[in-house]
DNA sequence: GAAATGGTTTGACTTAAGTCAATACTGAAG
DNA sequence: CTTCAGTATTGACTTAAGTCAAACCATTTC
C-alpha cells in the first residue's frame, strides 16, 4: 500500500502527487478480518477512513441490541468524515466520538485512517478540496434522505426497491439476474428488519411469481410487478 | 426587510456588509400564510431559503398519503441548501428538484429565497464561507443521524425524548413545564406516528404519573422516570 | 351568541412484523 | 469424506401501532 491508492478517491481528484503523499504520510493503514471493528460509536474521533480493499458496514445498535445497517462502503469510498467539521466548529473541543459503528464484512479488508487535524489544515488552505468535500457531504445527505424515505415503507416495498436497484446496477440485460453479495442477515439489517421477515418476504415474492431464488442469485421473473411494488 | 436580516444567519457571519447586500440583491422575499407551500418535492430547484419570521416545516409524504415531518426551521435557520452542491457536481445539469416539501406553519411567515447560481459563484471565490457551509452541512448530517436513531425507537421513547429535550430548552428551572408550540397533529407527524397513538401515549404518561397536561402545557411530574424511558 | 371549523380524544378492531423455538441447509475445516 | 459452525427457513404466537368511526373540545367566523 502506498499513496497511489489515494488517486482513486474521487474527493482527492484535485490534489497533486505531492499533496497525496503528504496525506498518506499522516495516515495509518489497517488490515481487518471479517467481523473486526474499525471503530465503536463510543470511541474518540481520530479521523476519517478510506476503504482500500474489502467492504465496511456502517451501523447502529438499537436499544434492544438489534443492528441497523446504514450503508456499506466499498473500495475508494470514505466514511466518518462528518465529525471533522463539527469538531472545528466548536469552541470547546470536548471529546468527540464517532456517530456510528464500522465493521469489516469481508476477510482481508484494508482501510486507511486519515488523521483529522492535519487533513483539516489542508482543507483550510485548499479551496478546491473544500468544495469537493461539500459535494461529498451533499451526496451523503442525499443518501440519508433516500434512506429515511425507504424506512417509511413496509418491508415488501423495501425489498422490491433493493432488488430493482441491484438489477439496474448489474446492467441493461434482459435477463434480470441479481447476485446478493451480502449475507441475508446483513440484508435484513440493511432493510431494517429481521432474518425471519426477510425470508418470508422473499418466499412470498417467489410464490407470487415475481422472482426465483437459487443460492445467492435471484432471477427476477416479473419485473413489472416488482417495479409496481417498489414504486407504490 | 433588507439585507440586515442576513446578519443573523450564522452561516454568513464571515461576510461583510457589501457581500451581504450582494446576496440580498439576488434574493427574493416571500410572505406566506399558515399552511401555504414554499415548494413541493417535485419542483425544479431554484435556490435555498432563510426563514426571517414564523416557522417552516420540512416534510415528506408517504405512499399512503401520510405526512412525515423531518424538521422545523425557525428564524435565521436555512433549508434546501443541499441540491446546490450536487447540482454543481453533475456534468449534465438535468432538472434538479427539491428533496422534500416545505410549508409555513404560522401566519405571517417570511422567507428569503437565495438563488443558487450566484450564491455558488460567491462560494467558489470565498474560502471562508465554503468552510462555514461544511459546518452547516455537517450539522444537518448530525441531525439526520439522530433522526434515524430516534426512528428506531417506539413511540413512548420518541415522545419521552421530545419532552426531555423541550424541557432542557426551556431552562434549568426545577419546575419542568413545557409548552407544546406546534399542533398535536404536527407533533405526531414529527414523531412518525398518528394523532390517535400520540394521544394515547400522552394519556398513558399522565395515568402513570409522569406528566400532567393542561391545554398546550405539559408539566413533567416525574423527570427521572421520563429520562429512563427516553434513554433506554 | 350560534354555527362552523379545526383540532383532539376514545373505543373497537386489524395488521405488519416482531419473538421464540425448532428445523434445515450450506460451506468451511479437519 | 464427515463434522461442525454459520446461515437461513418455517411455524406458532404476540405486540405495537395503525385504521376506522364517532364523540368531544376549543377556536374562529358570521
Amino acid at each position: 500500500m502506498d499513496s497511489s491508492v489515494l488517486r482513486n478517491v474521487s474527493m482527492f481528484s484535485v490534489l497533486n502527487d505531492k499533496e497525496l503523499s503528504k496525506i498518506y504520510s499522516f495516515s495509518t493503514p489497517k488490515s481487518l478480518d471479517k467481523g473486526e471493528m474499525v471503530f465503536f460509536e463510543t470511541e474518540p474521533y481520530l479521523g476519517f477512513y478510506v476503504v482500500v480493499e474489502g467492504c465496511i458496514k456502517i451501523f447502529k445498535i438499537k436499544g434492544d441490541g438489534r443492528e441497523q445497517i446504514i450503508h456499506f462502503v466499498h473500495p475508494y469510498g470514505t466514511f466518518a468524515e462528518v465529525p471533522m467539521f463539527e469538531q472545528y466548529e466548536k469552541i470547546l473541543n470536548d471529546q468527540f466520538t464517532y456517530p456510528a459503528n464500522a465493521m469489516a464484512t469481508e476477510k482481508d479488508t484494508k482501510v486507511l485512517l486519515i488523521r483529522s487535524g492535519l487533513f483539516y489544515e489542508l482543507l483550510r488552505k485548499n479551496h478546491e478540496i473544500s468544495l469537493k468535500m461539500l459535494g461529498a457531504l451533499s451526496k451523503r445527505l442525499r443518501h440519508l434522505n433516500n434512506y429515511i424515505e425507504t424506512r417509511m415503507k413496509d418491508i415488501p416495498h423495501r425489498l422490491a426497491e433493493f432488488l430493482v436497484q441491484e438489477c439496474r446496477r448489474s446492467g441493461g440485460s434482459d435477463i434480470h439476474k441479481v447476485e446478493i453479495e451480502i449475507t441475508k442477515h446483513d440484508l435484513a439489517s440493511y432493510l431494517g428488519t429481521i432474518d425471519e421477515t426477510l425470508s418470508r418476504t422473499f418466499k412470498k415474492f417467489q410464490d407470487d411469481g415475481l422472482i426465483q431464488m437459487k443460492g445467492k442469485f435471484v432471477t427476477i421473473t416479473d419485473i413489472k410487478k416488482l417495479l409496481r411494488i417498489a414504486e407504490e
